[in-house]
DNA sequence: CGAATGATTGACCCCCTTCAAAAGCGGTGG
DNA sequence: CCACCGCTTTTGAAGGGGGTCAATCATTCG
């Protein structure tokens, strides 16, 4: 998921609760997965909403997938967009808080949660892994309150390229795509679809990005100016 | 600690990584902190910085603790709000990522980091004790994301007001105490001390709220109103 | 092509910040 | 007891950043 980070070292932390999936996870864990059913969902498509039972927990296999909640006036509030091999929907109660949309055409795995659970009940090492991936996450959590908090538009879009630059993992690579909508990365950075869209222009005619195929995809020309204007 | 809730049910969440203490919890856990060390601490002064190895995990026993990060230009964002019977200090890394400071003359209980990490490994229940809270907690941070994110100031300001009256637990009496000075509250809700203070009068003006004792301490004479008000 | 959805740009305004000053409050010492 | 000082809070005035409303443009799809 996406990370974005006002601490050193600048690296992503995963957003949402999730797990490792690595080899050094517990392997009972990587194995139901890999046997688990892949669901496949369009774009504007829920895979669960606030207040749905809990009964799933799911990896994200190809896409994104925003997690949000809905504010009583109707706003939506996108905590976290998860990305191919994230996990949603680990949480302590039987009831989703939170609701999970994918933002484009996208596929997850379904596990039942409460295998998981039977399985972490008995293994105190797969326990204590959920545990500190939270606790990450929660880290995460945090860092993004305090880049919603308190920058401005510009600081918080140049935070969020960033972020999704070094989520792609591709160092050489300066373009990232963005596969979710401007009302999206609005309700994320809590800002308007048009301050996005002029933020994104002012960083345009600055120089510090350039916005191709319809607004979908950038590329950063100066990452070092643009890590500056991130203040971060 | 404080949460401030947005959604249903309008009850309190931990705010910050800790784990009930209440009977139900591991004994183990509440025999070790019985035993703990007390440690007193003025007010400003601090439990853990930023950076410091993370040998301990506190329980707060008196007053407030302020948790926050430090921004790159100085400014502090507080992410929470922990009071007595709150643990702090847990995490994932071997290092403290935010700092823990007294907003007033408060108490801890110090317990060993390790000595808790060893228990868990060979302990399921407590691990998965642990990972709960913690999913709680994560929960919580959520929703005063979704507060700081996109809220007004009144809003932000009658959330907080109703959160620690929530927090104190006496539904009856009417007065919150501010255990904290205006320039916390403000980091807080990611606001200036000016605008904490003129809305604080501005409510008090509007009759929904009475500020006495040299403003630390608050009335609340219209919950329903103050309730709409937060929008919550 | 025309309808629908999303992105961009412009104009205006309001809420909050910033800068500045005054007033409370508590402590210390003459 | 009061003067003085430091810290915090309150209040005022001015300015700006982002929200709101609205129109235009771009892209996709039936």
């Amino acid at each position: 998921m996406l990370g974005i980070q006002t601490v050193e070292p600048r690296s992503f932390r995963p957003q949402a609760p999730r797990i490792s999936t690595s080899p050094a996870a517990s392997n009972s864990l990587d194995e139901r997965l890999s046997h688990a059913t892949v669901r496949k969902l369009e774009s504007k498509e829920h895979v669960f909403c606030e207040g749905d039972p809990r009964l799933h927990v799911f990896r994200v296999e190809e896409g994104v997938i925003a997690i949000y909640k809905t504010l009583c006036d109707g706003r939506r509030r996108i905590i976290d967009f998860a990305y191919p091999g994230d996990l949603i929907g680990l949480g302590a109660l039987d009831e989703h808080i939170l609701s999970a949309q994918a933002t484009c055409t996208s596929k997850v795995r379904c596990l039942s949660a409460a295998t998981l659970e039977s399985l972490a009940e008995s293994d105190a090492n797969l326990a204590l892994k959920l545990y500190k991936s939270v606790c990450q996450e929660l880290a995460a959590t945090r860092s993004l309150l305090v880049t919603v908090g308190q920058r401005s538009a510009v600081e918080r879009v140049a935070s969020f390229l960033l972020a999704l630059h070094r989520r792609s993992g591709e160092a050489d690579d300066h373009t990232v795509t963005l596969a979710m909508r401007r009302s999206d990365i609005a309700d994320l950075l809590g800002l308007t679809i048009e301050t996005v869209s002029r933020t994104l222009t002012k960083l345009r005619t600055m120089g510090v990005i350039g916005v191709e195929q319809g607004g979908t995809t950038v590329t950063l020309c100066d990452v070092v100016r643009l890590t500056d204007l991130a203040n971060e």
